[in-house]
DNA sequence: AAGTGGTCTAGACCACAGC
DNA sequence: CTGTGGTCTAGACCACTTC
């Protein structure tokens, strides 16, 4: 019993995400199972009533989101998955949401302050030029669970402390039309001094997970630099990492 | 002065590839600067003596790395960039060794064990099933810097004491012909027990960075399920996250 | 209006896997 | 040998951006 497939020529959508998000679907609900055979590219196309380079495309983008694997002379097989879904851009506002945990936000700062050598070197804007620089404590159940400082660009978007005390600033980006593209993260650990002891409600020296991260749009800018702190017995980081 | 590019139709290395193996290079030399334009995909075409569609599949993965960004009616444009080239599947052989560190590997353990439970749902085999178990210390400069528990399914490949201490898993799984994929990380924190303490070198209750990671290969079977220990105090991570 | 990338077609030949 | 995906062509029309 073949998949029911079929696309819309009168959508706006491209008939070739049309058929990848019908079998990505098919993959999920478990209609496509792990290792079983796609059925060749021409005989798909042929049913479809598609050119096949435009079944290619959409069996493509499902082969480098790592749901199905092709190979030469045998055929396009479904993942032999335990795969999920890649992780986005981790966002703790979000994060803590999906997890029930009602995030809430308190803003410490919300100024705008000369850049220092290492915010102008990760922003890339001349060192001692005006950057705005946001500190916030996250809480979630009202407990502190980190401490977080980014400094961003001044003039990429309007932040209000209202605004950042109801959501994510990753969200208050895409909202501005920021198209957020990759991130480089150096992730560690320290212990916690005496003032972020106190910040954060732990003992003194009690192990902290620490973060680094610059983000980049799609245009390559950096548009945010953030230096981040964890109560590391409340959080730790989950994510995704595909080999090249 | 247009670019000097051309393609070797005699080589066996696809048209394709040839030409953004050129254009990344002349990016990564400066000689495309970050903002500019690349000119025209038909009349680029025309150029090279290549179909339209070859020239964006050459650019389409350029784009796919972060080296490149099209607008409609605009153009494709090299990215602003500061965006370096992703990182691979962090490997702490492969860090230590570009780091000029000259890692040493003390193998601890390595014998076939029953799967817990945990093992069992991460390597998708029954519990209770046979798994093969390697502890290691790694070292830099004689000191320790980490200590590593990996499990992978038994028969996957051959793994001698002797090899391990000589290279890294990673390099070993890729040599055997496995081809990684992805890989799905948790980092956290957590104060030394004393054994811990013991091993790494550190006193009781420093903070060590802690990860598990489980990696897949392009099939999407589990290979490898790590539990990890850094000391926090010499290690930290270093990684590129994609947005999707 | 002009120029760009985005999508799509209907073919073609080749390289590799499995029988 | 047969069937599969991998690559490539030479067009076409559309949507969007800029002037």
């Amino acid at each position: 019993m073949p998949l029911q497939l079929s696309v819309d020529r009168n959508s706006p959508v491209p008939l070739y995400f049309q058929l990848s998000q019908q079998l990505e679907a098919a993959i999920e609900r478990g209609a496509l199972t792990p290792g079983s055979l796609l059925g060749n590219e021409i005989e798909l196309a042929g049913r479809l009533g598609l050119s096949r380079p435009t079944v290619r495309q959409a069996i493509q983008s499902l082969v480098d989101k790592g749901l199905l694997v092709r190979r030469r002379g045998v055929g396009t097989q479904v993942v032999h998955s335990q795969v999920k879904r890649p992780l986005e851009l981790s966002s703790l506002y979000d994060d803590l949401e999906a997890a029930g945990q009602r995030p809430a936000t308190r803003v410490l700062a919300n100024t705008v302050v000369p850049a220092t050598a290492e915010v102008a070197a990760a922003l890339g804007v001349g060192e001692g030029g005006e950057v705005r620089r946001v500190e916030r404590l996250r809480l979630a159940h009202g407990e502190p669970m980190a401490y977080l400082c980014n400094v961003l660009p001044v003039g990429l978007l309007d932040l209000e402390s209202g605004q950042l005390e109801e959501t994510g600033l990753y969200r208050l980006m895409r909202a501005a039309g920021i198209t957020l593209h990759s991130a480089r993260q150096a992730v560690g650990a320290r212990a916690a001094t005496r003032a972020e002891a106190e910040r954060l409600d732990e003992p003194e020296g009690a192990p902290l997970l620490t973060m680094e991260r610059t983000t980049f749009d799609d245009t390559g800018r950096a548009v945010e630099f953030a230096t981040n702190v964890y109560r590391a017995s409340r959080y730790s980081f989950e994510f995704q990492l595909l080999v090249r």
